[in-house]
DNA sequence: TCTGGGGTCCTAGGACCC
DNA sequence: TCTGGGGTCCTAGGACCC
């Protein structure tokens, strides 16, 4: 959100930088995984592991410098790999624990040398050197990072890591990725236009496959090439945040901080299985299975969020997600499924389902069924203005009218169809309906006592 | 044996409020 | 009867990163 402080720092000339020294390091261990892995087991050094998914529809997490040469990539389908690699080539599922306990050994040692480190991944991080105290002299730089190196590799075990460091993030990174493996590079202040305007538009962090594409086609290859462009033009190609993000990368211009403990924004898991599932029950019980992960993670990191989102691959890969906003955070993990299932009935699973997954985002650090601090949470303070209707029970007898909704309730509407609440307050509620629509929009707010809303399956009821 | 899993950020449109 | 502009929240999808 604060993105747009529009700080013309232009000044005329060459804009370069904002910091005066190359004070930020950027860390990225050597395919780190299969590192790790080499270093346990003294059979596999020398030889090529790939670490990955290792069943039918597995990808490739890490491949070691050896398995690389066969053509085996980060993101590749396993199976090619296989293909790819010759016999005698390990593949291995990968141990979490050990690749996390290794990583914080790493970090640990980053923490060493400046508060100001963050975390971007397991095998990558940033740290701001000035806030260390350093000697930001190139000498002192390069001394105090091979140092480091030799310091990174003995409390590891043999792990190797890449060092960049620069005026700026991207451009540590970009250091760090220019000599690989086990390298060291320091950008001067002042060279960071020389460095930058010969590499491929891939090297600035933001360009993916689709930007370069469409960079390429009017002809934009290098960093260079990009210079050259104007910002409207950039903007009208790109959209408008990315566009002024790779107008101010060209220029060297990144003063973005190093941000020690960000905060989560979501938290999910999702599942791939090994054939596509049909069978409702099955999937059902993976979302349980799945809710059941998420509310776990949620509940140790003290914190609930108000939007529960389920995705779904299809058997053709085509993907969708559905969320639905509560108007309380939840962290329970059966409120999470129950929410994630009524998501589920309303997408189409004919053909079956190749994933699952489901996510909360919308965090707080306050949990539910703690009555002052959610009381306190700026977060659900609207909720408050128009607290939801008690789901009482509907008064069973059919033909009854019912003044009390709550969301996710299926119900049916003489002029609008079939549908279900999402919002309900004291004398409205708001129904997002499937149609068929005889009235056009999806979403209607109607009074609570609207006598021809009625629910979709009024509960049996006995005298 | 085609294409994982965990994230972040941005965009666009509709609803809604003032 | 015709019709605004700004801002926020929500939903869905997509690009990108490791």
């Amino acid at each position: 959100m604060g993105a747009s402080s529009r700080v013309g720092r232009s000044g005329g000339g060459g804009g370069t930088g904002v910091r005066r020294e190359p004070s930020i390091l950027h860390l990225d261990l050597d395919a780190f995984f299969a590192a790790v892995e080499q270093r346990d087991k003294p059979s596999l050094r020398g030889r090529p592991v790939v670490v990955g998914g290792t069943g039918g529809r597995g990808v490739v997490a890490t491949a070691s410098y050896e398995a690389r040469a066969f053509g085996a990539r980060s993101a590749m389908p396993t199976a090619e790999a296989r293909r790819l690699c010759p016999p005698g080539t390990a593949f291995l599922g990968g141990r979490f624990a050990a690749y996390r306990r290794t990583s914080e050994v790493v970090m640990a040692l980053l923490r060493d040398l400046s508060p100001l480190v963050e975390p971007v991944s397991i095998d990558e991080a940033y740290v701001d050197l000035a806030a260390g105290g350093h000697d930001l002299g190139i000498a002192g730089l390069t001394a105090m990072a091979t140092d480091l190196k030799a310091r990174l590799a003995a409390a590891t075990g043999g792990v190797t890591g890449s060092v960049g460091i620069g005026t700026s993030k991207s451009l540590a990174k970009i250091g760090s990725e220019l000599d690989k493996p086990d390298g060291l590079t320091v950008v001067p202040a002042g060279s960071e236009l020389e460095v930058l305007h010969p590499l491929p538009v891939r090297a600035l962090g933001g360009v993916g496959p689709v930007t370069a594409e469409r960079l390429a086609q009017i002809k934009v290859k290098t960093v260079g090439d990009l210079h050259r462009l104007s910002l409207v033009d950039l903007t009208s190609l790109v959209g408008q945040a990315n566009g002024a993000g790779l107008y101010r990368l060209a220029r060297a211009d990144d003063d973005r901080p190093v941000v020690a403990d960000r905060e989560a924004k979501s938290v999910s898991a999702e599942e791939t299985f090994a054939r596509d599932v049909t069978d409702p029950a099955r999937l059902a019980a993976e979302v349980d299975a799945l809710a059941t992960r998420v509310g776990v993670r949620l509940q140790r990191s003290g914190t609930s969020g108000r939007t529960v989102t389920l995705k779904v691959r299809r058997y053709d890969f085509s993907t969708l997600t559905r969320s639905q906003t509560l108007a309380h955070a939840v962290d329970d993990p059966r409120h999470i499924a129950e929410v994630a299932h009524r998501l589920l009935t309303a997408v189409d699973r004919s053909g079956g389902l190749r994933l699952l997954g489901v996510g909360v985002s919308g965090l707080s650090p306050y949990a539910q069924g703690d009555l002052f601090a959610t009381e306190a949470a700026p977060v659900v303070e609207p909720a408050a203005e128009e607290p939801d209707v008690e789901p009482v029970p509907d008064d069973p007898r059919p033909g009854a009218a019912v003044h009390a909704w709550y969301p996710g309730q299926d119900v049916v509407h003489p002029d609008h169809g079939a549908g279900w609440v999402w919002g309900s307050g004291l004398n409205r509620v708001t129904v997002r309906f499937e149609g068929p629509l005889t009235t056009p929009g999806p979403v209607r707010t109607l009074p609570a006592d609207d006598p021809a809303l009625q629910p979709a399956d009024p509960p049996d009821w006995t005298p």
